[in-house]
DNA sequence: CCCCCGATGTGTACGCTGTCCACAATGGCA
DNA sequence: TGCCATTGTGGACAGCGTACACATCGGGGG
């Protein structure tokens, strides 16, 4: 589990000291990602740490990155699994429904992981660097923002309307996941969780 | 601004440390809500804080409901400025449009506060104390819920549609709020976000 | 081949936090 | 008046992030 070691150098401290953030970041979302527990699951000195990450704030931006890529790779699961039908306008609406349906999957199997990526301070203006993407590449604001086009070049969508259709989309299902996760909605049973993630896909589908 | 006090008993300290917590979620969201701080606030010894709450969670629990009621008091502000135009389903709708423009108003003016209104474990069960009302003692569920009702009494929404509309239409605001405030929403301008609530109010107007 | 230097890890220390325990002052009620 | 529950104090502890000085390593130039 934890990496061991024998050398005086570690070998490859940073991303051990990632890898121990993630499965803090896990169990406990960000809050719970401690900078002296992780050097301690790396066998190594709280000191350490700050040779790799300026802070403990970077070492937390370093998990919340391999935590959207995570997510990125459970909405790119639901998209793939969209069968066709033959109708591209259709198939095109399935798949941003997935893509929300991912995300929200995500939200509910990793809520700490799902926390830690989205609600730690990151600009827009690097929503789509390589370090957030998942194992196809695609970080996940790039899959919204792509399958948003797929469905304006299916008909699904008024190209008038395609602009910055990702805010409404995303905040919508991102605002339920917060809500179900550790907001005031926090009770709800899985089935009333599943209930309320159509109720939300039907109103961007209609809606957007 | 901090209370004084000569007696050896403070008179109401339990107020004072709401208070000095609600001054410092303002400035830094829960995070910075410091039972320490506060009791030097206070100009009590920090443990004389536990002879009023439990524990740090305690406090901090109870500076959200303080934060929840002046969410509430921001949307009944916008819900009274609609004018009436004489259609009633117009007037409702933009009612409902009223309360999902507060609360992000709220949000933007008070992104401390609203944060830690918002994003601290509560149950939808007590979604609707008193402590979390504003002064017309409405909490912020409640003034969506009561809306919602209106809208259909109006005829602006399918009664079979009423049922849950809360999730979605909450999802989509309180997603982009969070977004907007600490998410990877954070860099966008002012115009922008007034932009982006207008879109995502028109999502919800068109879909729910 | 060796030595030396930059990169990496260690040790010690500081102030801050939340929280526990035993003790002290107060003030309302019997 | 005197007592006791309520409220506030003092001291202590472990754990946190982080700064500074020092130790150890491994690879590249002489």
């Amino acid at each position: 589990m934890t990496a061991q070691r024998n050398n005086y150098h570690h070998g490859d401290l940073r991303e051990a000291l990632i890898e121990a953030g993630i499965e803090m970041a896990r169990e406990g979302g960000p809050d719970a990602v401690i900078l002296r527990e992780a050097t301690r699951r790396s066998s190594v000195s709280p000191n350490a740490a700050y040779r790799h990450f300026a802070d403990r704030q970077a070492l937390l931006d370093a998990v919340a990155a391999a935590a959207q890529g995570m997510a990125a790779d459970r909405m790119e699961e639901e998209v793939a699994s969209v069968t066709s039908t033959g109708d591209q306008q259709a198939d095109a609406r399935e798949q941003l429904r997935a893509t929300g349906a991912g995300y929200l999957a995500f939200a509910r199997e990793q809520p700490g992981l799902f926390r830690t990526a989205f609600s730690v301070p990151h600009d827009m203006s690097e929503a789509m660097t390589a370090d957030k993407a998942g194992q196809l590449g695609r970080a996940p604001f790039q899959i919204l923002s792509e399958t948003l086009d797929g469905l304006v070049s299916a008909g699904g969508l008024p190209a008038e309307r395609r602009e910055n259709a990702e805010l409404p989309a995303w905040a919508s299902v991102h605002g339920l996941g917060m809500l179900v996760i550790d907001g005031p909605l926090r009770g709800l049973t899985d089935d009333m969780v599943t209930a309320a993630t159509a109720r939300v896909l039907d109103m961007v589908d209609r809606g957007l």
